[in-house]
DNA sequence: TTAGGGTTAG
C-alpha cells in the first residue's frame, strides 16, 4: 500500500527519538539558509504589519508573495527586534500559507528554512500551531517527504502531537504521499478529531484506491457532512461502480436528509454517464434544474452537456448550445459539445461548433483540439483533421501529447492510410510513445487486412507490453483473414505461454 | 488554520 518509506519507524516514541536526535544545531545544519543579517546597505525594512496587510489583501498573487519573501530576506526584517513579534509570526505564517496554496508550495519550505537561521527571531520553538499546519500543507506532495518527516519530528518536540489542526495537516501530508499506514497511525492516535480530519482521511484512502476502507471509515463517523458523502460517492464513481455511487447519493438525501452541493452533482454525473441511461440523466437534470444549480453554475451546465452526449442524446446537446447565450458559454462548454458530437460520430457538427466557438472569440486549447481531432477521426474527415493538427502546432503553438498523436494515427488508420499512420506513429517522440498508440494502428491493420504492417506493429507492441491478450488475437485474426491458419494458431498459443490475458467478450443485449 | 473533479485518443 505504501509507496514511500518513512525515514524513522512509525510510532510516537520513534518520532520522539527522531526529534531528540535532531538538535537545534542539526536542524540549522540540515536547513542551510541565507546568511543575511542587516547591513547598512540593506533596504529599510517595511513594517511587518504593512507586509501582512498586503498578503491578506492579495493572498493569491504569486508575484506579490515573492516580493514580500524577497523583502523579508534582503531587509533582514526578521533580525530586527520589533516590539510586536506576534505580527512577525503572523507574517511568517501567512507567507507559508500563501505559498502552500499556490502553484509552488515548495517555496514555503525554502522560506521556512530561512527563518530557521539562528539570527532570526523565529526558530522552531517560537512557531505556533498555525505554522505547523501550513507547513504540513506545503509538504503535501511526494517531493517533500524528507522535510515532512522532520516536520513530524518537530511537532513532537514542540508538543503539538495532540493538536487537531496540526495532526490533520500531518494526516493530509502522509495521505498525499500514499503512506496510508502512517496516515492511519496519525488518525487513530488523535484523541480528538474534527469533521475535516475524517474527510481528509477518507480523501486519502479514496485517492489511493482504497474505497472499501474509505466506506468503512465513513460508516464510523458519528455525523457526516455533504463533503463526506460526496467523497465516498466520488470514490465509487472512480472505481467504476456507478450503481453503488447512485445508491449512496439517494441514501444521503433520503436517510441523512443532506442536500447535495454542486460538487456532489458534478460527482454523480459521470456515474450516470457510465450507466448511459437517458432516463436517469433526465431525472438528474430535472433535479439540478429544480434546485437552481444550472441557472447559476456554468460548471453544472457544462457537465450536463457532457452527460447528455455520453447518454447518446445529441438533441439535448444542440438544445443547450442554442439556449445558452454565447456570453455564458466558456471554453469547456464549447469543448464538451464538440467532444459530444465526436463521440456520436457527428464530425461535421463538431467542426461547425468549433467554427462558432472561434467566432464567439474563444481560443481552443489542447482538449478542444483533441475533441475536434477525435471528431474528424470518427467522421472520416481526414484532411480536415490533418489541417487541425497543423493549426494546433503552428498557429496556436500547442505541443501535441500522446492523445493527439493517437487521434491522428486512428484517423489515418480508419481511412486505410496505414503507411502514413505507421509513419506518424514511428515519428512520435520516444518519451511519449506508448503501446495504446500502436494497438490503435494494429486494430486498423485488422480492419484493412494488412499483414505486413500488422506484423511490424505487433513486434513494436510486444517490445513494450506482452500481457495484453487482445494484441495476439488481433494479429491472429489478420493472419486468419489471409488464410495463414497455422501462424494464427501459433500466436493464439502464445497467449497461454506468455500469461497474457484476454477477457472473453459478452453482450447483455 | 485543515476537506469534496466542468471538457481529454483507443
Amino acid at each position: 500500500m505504501s509507496v514511500l518509506k518513512l525515514k524513522y519507524p512509525f510510532s510516537p516514541s520513534g518520532f520522539v527519538a527522531a526529534a531528540a536526535a535532531i538538535s537545534t544545531t542539526t536542524i540549522s545544519h540540515r536547513f542551510p539558509c541565507l546568511e543575511i543579517a542587516p547591513t547598512p546597505s540593506s533596504p529599510k525594512p517595511k513594517h511587518p504589519q504593512h507586509l501582512l496587510s498586503l498578503l491578506l489583501k492579495h493572498p493569491s498573487q504569486p508575484q506579490l508573495l515573492q516580493q514580500v519573501h524577497c523583502h523579508i530576506i534582503t531587509s533582514g526584517l526578521f533580525h530586527y527586534p520589533f516590539n510586536n513579534t506576534s505580527t512577525c509570526l503572523l507574517l511568517l505564517n501567512n507567507v507559508i500559507r500563501c505559498y502552500s496554496r499556490g502553484p509552488s508550495p515548495h517555496l514555503a519550505l525554502h522560506f521556512f528554512r530561512y527563518t530557521q537561521h539562528s539570527h532570526t527571531l523565529f526558530t522552531y520553538p517560537s512557531l505556533d500551531t498555525f505554522s505547523f499546519a501550513f507547513l504540513s500543507h506545503a509538504s503535501a506532495n511526494p517531493t517533500c517527504t524528507h522535510f515532512g518527516t522532520q516536520l513530524h519530528a518537530l511537532v513532537f518536540k514542540v508538543g503539538f502531537q495532540f493538536h487537531v489542526y496540526v495532526q490533520t495537516g500531518l494526516l493530509q501530508m502522509y495521505s498525499s504521499w500514499g503512506l496510508l499506514v502512517e496516515a492511519a497511525q496519525v488518525f487513530y492516535q488523535m484523541p480528538h478529531r474534527s469533521l475535516v480530519t475524517w474527510n481528509v482521511f477518507i480523501t486519502g484512502l479514496i485517492t489511493w484506491g482504497e474505497v472499501e476502507l474509505a466506506l468503512s471509515v465513513f460508516s464510523q463517523m458519528s455525523s457526516r457532512s455533504v463533503v463526506s458523502w460526496t467523497l465516498v460517492i466520488d470514490g465509487y464513481t472512480r472505481k467504476n461502480q456507478p450503481m453503488k455511487a447512485l445508491a449512496l447519493f439517494r441514501e444521503m438525501i433520503e436517510v441523512d436528509g443532506i442536500e447535495p452541493t454542486h460538487v456532489t452533482l458534478l460527482t454523480i454525473f459521470p456515474a450516470i454517464a457510465n450507466i448511459g441511461c437517458i432516463k436517469i440523466c433526465q431525472s438528474a437534470h430535472g433535479y439540478a434544474e429544480k434546485r437552481g444549480f444550472n441557472a447559476f453554475d456554468i460548471r453544472i451546465t457544462n457537465a450536463l452537456i457532457d452527460l447528455y452526449a455520453k447518454c447518446g442524446c445529441i438533441a439535448s446537446v444542440n438544445r443547450f448550445l442554442q439556449e445558452l447565450p454565447d456570453q455564458r458559454k466558456n471554453l469547456v462548454s464549447w469543448t464538451s459539445a464538440i467532444s459530444g458530437f465526436a463521440m456520436n460520430g457527428m464530425g461535421r457538427e463538431a467542426l461547425e461548433t468549433f467554427e462558432n466557438m472561434e467566432k464567439a472569440g474563444l481560443r481552443p486549447n489542447r482538449v478542444t483540439f483533441l475533441s475536434v481531432l477525435s471528431a474528424c477521426s470518427h467522421g472520416g474527415l481526414v484532411q480536415e483533421g490533418l489541417n487541425f493538427f497543423v493549426k494546433m502546432v503552428e498557429d496556436c503553438k500547442l505541443v501535441p501529447d500522446i492523445k493527439h498523436y493517437g487521434c491522428v494515427i486512428d484517423m489515418l488508420g480508419r481511412a486505410g492510410r496505414l503507411e502514413e499512420a505507421e509513419k506518424v506513429a514511428s515519428q512520435v517522440p520516444h518519451e511519449v510513445a506508448n503501446a495504446v498508440m500502436w494497438r490503435t494502428l494494429l486494430g486498423a491493420c485488422s480492419v484493412h487486412n494488412n499483414v505486413e504492417i500488422g506484423q511490424r506493429v505487433t513486434r513494436k507492441i510486444l517490445e513494450m507490453e506482452r500481457g495484453h491478450g487482445g494484441d495476439y488475437v488481433l494479429m491472429s485474426n489478420i493472419l486468419v483473414g489471409v488464410g495463414r491458419f497455422k501462424d494464427a494458431q501459433r500466436l493464439r498459443d502464445m497467449i497461454d505461454k506468455r500469461i497474457a490475458f484476454k477477457l472473453p467478450g459478452y453482450s447483455i443485449v
